[in-house]
RNA sequence: GGCGGCAUAGCCAAGCGGUAAGGCAGAGGUCUGCAAAACCUCCAUUCUCCAGUUCAAAUCUGGAUGCCGCCUCCA
């Protein structure tokens, strides 16, 4: 596959150093607050990524970590009034039951990083050692920029341009401004671990550098995370290891686009976040993960209500196919019709443009919009009486329920049950329109009391009274149905 | 100020030199007592603007305009 490395500025072809295996690391969460969607589009953005990875036949290592102790856990904890292991527990329990919900499967090794300190604290070390790092006095340790060549490559900046914005703090011993704390002496009331700078804890880019070596032999082939983090947390994760180990650090680095909120950059300071568990109180969890893979990992993504909605109704359009087709294939009885030609071309077709759209750096976009055509081409035969009875046509349509099935494990949707689907988008929206059902159910036995009496007017305004709290009534040959739109 | 990205129909969105995927909305049709839901069909001679390269440009080059991100914690 062609994948957009950060690092070159180009897409390459992807080749990983070690025939049909891959090591990818991707940078978790600092474990101080629930996750938003932001978090939400990186994890599905790499998770596609691994199940694509396996899907075209490699053997993946996927290693994602969490940062279990940080300045902004402590400050929580202090907030709080507890200790930051509770906090960093807390979160990472919340981040595994949102990312369960949006399907995110786990990583293969997920470590923490106070489960490291021993490694970070010799990476210290060594980079001390070849003259990369130095400790002051008050017990930090601090990278020594200038000392490793390559250090902007990664995020596109030279040494001059960052000086211009760097300063030292007061009360930094720093050598040079452009210098980041690799160990942090411990201040009153904070953690620590003993070191041989004195008590103290590590910083955050360490951390990465630390387990990412711990686990996979450098280098490893893929390095994610979200954009932000290019700088300068990935160049300084990139200095830190290429100038401890002498090695490359990683081959492919990939950076997923932001989340936008009505056009405007999500973000701490601006605060105007929105969590996972805020949308999933209202919404599908799979609905969410469509909306996430509908434009290219890369691009900026904007999230409106209107488009949560969009993308309901569009997933909707899939599994009522999906579940029509499958309905369909366990029928029996079958006429010898030929498909007419361009519908068998269009659909053979279909399944190369899949693997071509997916192998051209990920592009979900593109793979969506061929399950709709693959959709409109199974209706086409579902809706014709012919077709539907014809041997071929019914092949076509099993094809495309596998289909389905395994595009489906790649994206990490349509995986659910169809009628299950269904039935759960119905009570979900139901519940967000505060839609009361046994209102409902009851003027619908009016209504049908009224239709057996042939007093369509009757029978009408009940119609229209439900279509005002938003219900519409289908009537069907197994009777009245209704639902919300 | 430095670095980078983006501009495609009413909205969202693919496209990476060979003559505009797909979704939502909209319009027609099928179905229906009428509807709704669902399904089918239709819906950009044109890709922010101006030059240029080329047999050929939404796609490449230069310029203009507008929007956004990073450079500070952030996925």
């Amino acid at each position: 596959m062609q994948i957009y490395n950060s690092l070159t500025r180009k897409k390459e072809e992807f080749v990983p150093l070690t025939p049909g295996q891959v090591s990818m690391y991707v940078c978790g969460i600092t474990a101080y607050d629930l996750c938003h969607i932001g978090h939400a589009r990186s994890a599905v953005v790499f998770d596609v990524l691994v199940r694509y990875l396996r899907y075209i036949g490699f053997k993946v290592t996927f290693v994602r970590n969490f940062t279990d102790v940080d300045d902004k856990i402590i400050n929580r904890a202090n907030r709080e009034g507890t200790d930051f292991e509770t906090i960093a527990r807390a979160y990472i329990d919340a981040f595994y039951t949102d990312m369960d919900r949006l399907g995110i499967l786990r990583a293969d090794i997920e470590p923490k990083a106070t489960e490291h300190i021993a490694e970070m604290i010799e990476l210290c070390e060594n980079l001390i050692t070849k003259g990369h790092a130095y400790s002051t006095p008050s017990g930090d340790v601090y990278f020594r920029v200038r000392s490793y060549a390559d250090y902007g490559q990664l995020s596109g900046r030279n040494i001059e341009d960052l000086m211009s914005g760097a300063r030292i703090e007061p009360g930094e011993e720093k050598e040079d401004p452009l210098d980041f704390a690799l160990w942090k002496g411990a201040k009153a009331g904070e953690p620590f671990w003993p070191s041989p700078w004195g008590p103290g804890r590590p910083g955050w880019h360490i951390e990465c550098s630390a387990m990412s070596e711990r686990y996979l032999p450098l280098p490893f082939d893929i390095h994610g995370g979200g954009q932000d983090l290019a700088f300068p947390h990935h160049e300084n994760e990139r200095a830190q290891t290429e100038a401890a180990t002498g090695k490359q650090f990683v081959r492919y680095w990939v950076h997923n686009g932001f989340v936008q909120i009505n056009s405007e950059k999500m973000s701490k300071s601006l605060n105007n976040f929105v969590t996972i568990r805020d949308i999933l109180a209202n919404y599908l969890p799979e609905v969410l993960r469509f909306l996430l893979i509908t434009k290219h990992y890369r691009s900026p993504l904007d999230y409106t209500a209107d488009a949560l909605d969009e993308s309901e109704r569009a997933l909707k359009r899939i599994y009522l196919t999906k579940a029509a087709a499958e309905t369909h294939v366990a029928g029996t009885k079958w006429t010898a019709t030929q498909l007419p030609a361009e519908i068998v071309i269009e659909a053979t077709a279909l399944e190369a443009k899949w693997d071509e759209a997916m192998a051209d750096d990920m592009n979900t976009a593109a793979a969506l919009g061929h399950v709709f055509v693959l959709i409109k081409i199974v209706n086409r035969i579902l809706e014709d009486k012919t077709l539907k009875k014809s041997d071929q046509g019914r092949d076509l349509v099993r094809h495309a329920v596998k289909l389905f099935e395994r595009w489906g494990e790649v994206l990490g949707l349509f995986l659910m049950p169809s009628a299950d689907f269904l039935g759960q988008l119905k009570e979900s929206r139901v519940l967000r329109k505060k839609i009361d059902a046994k209102l409902v159910e009851a003027k619908l036995q009016e209504r049908l009391a009224a239709r057996a009496a042939k007093d369509f007017a009757r029978s009408d305004a009940i119609r229209d009274d439900l279509l005002a709290l938003g219900v519409t009534i289908q009537d069907t040959a197994q009777g009245p149905q209704w639902d919300v739109e």
